[in-house]
RNA sequence: GCCCCCUUGGCGGAAUUGGCAGACGCACGGGACUUAAAAUCCCGAGACUUAACAGUCGUCCCGGUUCGAGUCCGGGAGGGGGCACCA
């Protein structure tokens, strides 16, 4: 046998595999289904590690169930619409679609050089026309469901370039291109009307238990559903003229006595109303606007008010008017765009008094404080307590006070209970070009008016230029003017594209029938949906993963699918991450730039000047501390990158890219072949029955490997492949170290040995599948190590002849006791009791109380 | 600002979910093999005290529950992720 080549090796099993198509899924009623899937990479043009980690977790999922026996479905695809296609197309003149498609070639390369057991015959890129004519039939469906509509909404508009700017392209307020500030503009837009589905999107959190508890307490965060009250203020007209009302929601309607102020949303209609009258409200307004859009920039922002002069009569309290504010942290997309201020109860109101000089009323008084005694300094009492200052609600539980105030105002038609949710429609219009084409038609006289299917794709025009900013369709000559569908009149296409989250909103769902005609087949969908195990980054836990619940639900709405739930097990994976290096210059370094000296520091590999190392951070192109997965692959195959990637961290935690890491999972794979190398001759040959007697060392070898089995297959199922790994590695330490007796027990030793070392294989199978296929066949077993079943511990083989339990002395551990598992507790009590070194301890304290865990732990109370 | 998560040796981490803290790996030290190196193999190791036997301390900090806390509860510190047009 020759030395072990990763590169020739791994080139030949793939070879292998797409030649049996081992790996293309074919739909088996008979058999169980399994659908794993890792959230699709976006084409940037090359895999990085953070993609390795993820693909090389979900292939240990997709080869263990395989070897389980599920018919696995296990498709790839490509997120491909987006901006940085568009970025490329101005900064590298070369249009989106070409950039693309060479970046997906270009990764296609890379993960297939990774070995994963992938159906490649089911890839498509969402911006496949074939792709996207489905997803614009699919928005068809949506508005004859009142799922889709359109309305005004705000955006980051940059004045210079004339566009509208995503949140990450907006640095300090302004535009990261122009420079220019940025301002808040409102634009007609098209939504998904995902608040349909919002209790129905909450309650189901509480069935998806495959889901992590922190993912769905985001969701529910974010969706936001909170029970209050809504509250009507008139309006005090000094002029006579006509009364006017402001609607105020709140989740504490019982500090109502605690007001000091009403404050609206810049963007609230009475705000634009009272701006066209009033110089200071208009300039006011305008200086707002200048704002971002990002709820963390309103939050963060300083408060700020402005007196509009109005007055608000207060409706329980006839003497007393509220000053209305127009107020820069009143978010118009949240309640009713207004709110009412009590600032001793709720801090942002506290600092906004302070900041006006407004009264500040403590209406709430903890337990055990009285009414007189207690103020409120610079900090708001938000905890429980009891009513007071408050008239006929003195004295009442919060949650009493908050019923009897609906209930009143429900009474004194100004008011009711209410509910109200955090969760917003979903904004998928994107005035951009790279996208999938949103198919409706401007008509002066119709209106907005659908495309007719029968006229569906509507395409992307390829004659674009980008040296201008704003959005290319706006500008194209002819692609827009079209006529109108219901009344034949020259009319305009929608120019808008859909938001990418749209595109992976049904990906998954169409990789059951990649190439059906309609969007979903529907017996394919049946078989294999749910998603039973998808996989990704946390980053993505609360978007993408709403969008595409609500999507399924639209789906199951409009007919396609009979599922609501896409993803029945989800997995959220942490990041990769590196030290970073910076020169004396401060500019960063990249690995790559820099050596460690024997004496242990890090210098420049050019000048050997001084490196400073910073802490590690997650890999990424502006730090340089990235390591690119060609090279890994490249120098130490793609078994090895895989097996690291799996080796040590818990895979919900970021992993730290190490050489030393590295290095360790490449001695392993040579430690394997060599492992199995030095042994071969000696096995019996493959198949050979087990013989009738073993020696105890045969027998202690076989117990290791039936608990390794045990061992390694819930750290799978568990989703711990980092303690799967620690388990593959004792088993292969122990089995370096064997060595048969020799004698009459040889026969029985090596089948021993033989076991353990196919039970080896079979195991790291799904972690390093070149080199497990490679040994298979060393090993003279028949057919594919990928089709061959898992192993299974045999329950007898698990028992041990003696355990090891702890003896403590309140609570501190005194001896240790071998004994035979499950005596009795007695037997067990006396023996610890009986131990010299427990007899020494208790000394001549008196016995009070022995604690006995079976199997576990003797705790002697003395 | 709001929401969520994390914190265990020099480092990554394990601990059957309240029962022997530190499995396994990395780095390190010692040894074997070698003319030498690499590779490989064997041994060692939480900290402190001790010649040794052994003892004390120890899972970010403070407090609590318990026979027993890395694990549960309350408070705090530090680090990270998300915040609706990046994907």
């Amino acid at each position: 046998m020759a030395r072990y080549n990763a590169k020739t090796t791994e080139a030949k099993w793939q070879a292998a595999w797409a030649a049996a198509k081992t790996f293309e899924a074919v739909e088996d009623r008979q058999k169980e289904k399994y659908y794993v899937l890792e959230m699709f990479p976006y084409p940037s043009g090359r895999i990085h590690m953070g993609h390795v980690r993820n693909y090389a977790m979900g292939d240990v999922v997709a080869r263990y169930k395989r070897a389980q026996g599920f018919n696995v479905l296990h498709p790839m695809g490509w997120d491909a619409f987006g901006l940085p296609a568009e970025n490329a197309a101005l900064e590298k003149q070369v249009h989106p679609a070409k950039w693309t498609y060479e970046n997906i070639a270009n990764m296609r390369e890379q993960l297939q050089s990774m070995g994963l057991s992938l159906d490649w015959s089911r890839e498509f890129a969402t911006c496949d026309v074939e792709y996207y004519r489905h997803q614009q039939k699919l928005f068809l469906d949506f508005l004859k469901h009142d799922l889709a509509y359109r309305r005004e909404s705000w955006v980051n508009w940059d004045p210079v370039e004339h566009t509208v700017l995503a949140n990450e392209q907006v640095i300090d307020g302004c535009g990261w291109r122009s420079g220019a500030p940025v301002e808040r503009r409102q634009l007609s837009q098209w939504f998904f009307r995902i608040t349909a589905f919002q209790d129905e999107l909450l309650e189901a959190l509480d069935d998806l238990e495959r889901w992590p508890e922190k993912v769905r307490l985001m969701q529910a965060n974010w969706i936001g559903r909170s029970e209050g009250a809504r509250l009507r203020f008139a309006v005090q007209q000094a002029t006579g003229q006509q009364a006017a009302e402001i609607a105020v929601f709140t989740t504490r309607p019982d500090t109502i006595f605690g007001a000091s102020f009403l404050a609206l949303s810049p963007d609230h209609p009475l705000t634009s109303e009272l701006a066209d009258k009033n110089p200071d409200v208009a300039a006011f307004v305008a200086e707002c606007q200048r704002q971002g859009t990002s709820e963390e920039v309103i939050e963060k922002a300083e408060k700020l008010g402005l007196d509009t002069g109005l007055r608000a009569q207060h409706p329980f309290l006839p003497d007393v008017e509220l000053p209305i504010y127009v107020a820069n942290f009143v978010l118009i997309e949240y309640g009713t765009g207004a709110i009412f201020g009590c600032p001793a109860h709720d801090q942002r109101d506290l600092d906004f008094a302070r900041k006006y000089d407004l009264s500040v009323l403590p209406v709430v008084v903890p337990d055990g404080s009285d009414s007189i005694g207690f103020s409120v300094g610079n900090e708001a009492y938000v905890g429980p307590g009891r009513l007071a200052n408050s008239e006929f609600l003195d004295g009442l539980s919060i949650d009493d006070a908050k019923s009897e105030i609906a209930g009143r105002a429900e009474a004194g038609g100004f008011g009711s209970r209410e509910i109200m949710y955090r969760l917003r429609d979903w904004g998928v219009s994107r005035q951009r070009y790279w996208g999938c084409p949103i198919p409706v038609v401007h008509c002066d006289s119709c209106g907005v008016v659908p495309v007719e299917e029968a006229d569906l794709p509507i395409t992307l025009p390829e004659d674009v230029t980008f040296e201008q900013a704003g959005n290319p369709l706006d500008r194209h000559e002819t692609w827009g003017a079209v006529a109108c569908p219901a009344c034949g009149k020259p009319a305009q296409r929608e120019t808008d594209t859909f938001d990418t989250f749209v595109d992976s909103s049904w990906y998954f769902a169409r990789f059951c029938s990649p190439r059906a005609e309609t969007p979903l087949d529907a017996s394919a969908v049946d078989y294999w949906m749910p998603v039973d195990q998808y996989i990704g980054g946390v980053e993505h836990a609360i978007l993408h993963l709403l969008y595409a619940r609500f999507f399924t639900r639209a789906m199951e709405k409009c007919g396609h699918v009979r599922v609501s739930e896409p993803f029945a097990g989800l997995f959220t994976q942490g990041m990769v991450c590196h030290e970073t290096y910076r020169g004396e210059d401060g500019i960063w370094l990249e690995p790559t730039e820099v050596e460690r000296t024997d004496s242990g520091d890090i210098r420049r590999l050019d000048n050997h000047s001084t490196v400073t190392v910073g802490r590690s951070e997650k890999m990424s192109k502006s730090r340089k501390n990235v390591i690119d997965p060609e090279d890994i692959i490249e120098r130490y195959g793609a078994d090895t990158a895989r097996w690291f990637m799996l080796s040590d961290s818990p895979p919900e935690r970021d992993l730290e890219w190490t050489d030393g890491g590295i290095e360790g999972a490449w001695r392993f794979t040579g430690r394997i072949w060599r492992i199995i190398e030095e042994s071969i001759t000696s096995l019996p040959t493959a198949g050979s029955p087990a013989p009738l007697q073993l020696s105890d060392n045969a027998v202690a070898l076989r117990r290791l490997t039936h608990q390794a089995m045990g061992a390694v297959t819930d750290g799978i199922e568990r989703f711990q492949f980092n303690v799967s790994v620690a388990r593959l590695y004792e088993l292969a330490n122990a089995l370096a170290a064997f060595k048969a007796n020799g004698g009459d027990d040889t026969t029985g030793e090596r089948w021993a040995q033989r076991e353990a070392i196919e039970t080896l294989v079979l195991m790291i199978g799904p972690m390093m599948p070149h080199l497990a296929e490679e040994a298979w066949q060393a090993l003279g077993l028949d057919g594919l190590l990928a089709d061959a079943p898992w192993p299974k511990a045999d329950p007898a083989l698990l028992v041990e002849a003696s355990i090891t339990i702890a003896v403590q002395l309140n609570g501190k551990m005194r001896a240790t006791l071998d004994i035979e598992p499950d005596q009795s507790e007695d037997t067990v009590r006396e023996a610890a009791l009986a131990l010299e070194k427990v007899k020494s301890a208790i000394g001549d304290k008196a016995v009070r109380r022995v604690i006995v865990v079976p199997n576990r732990i003797v705790n002697i109370v003395a």
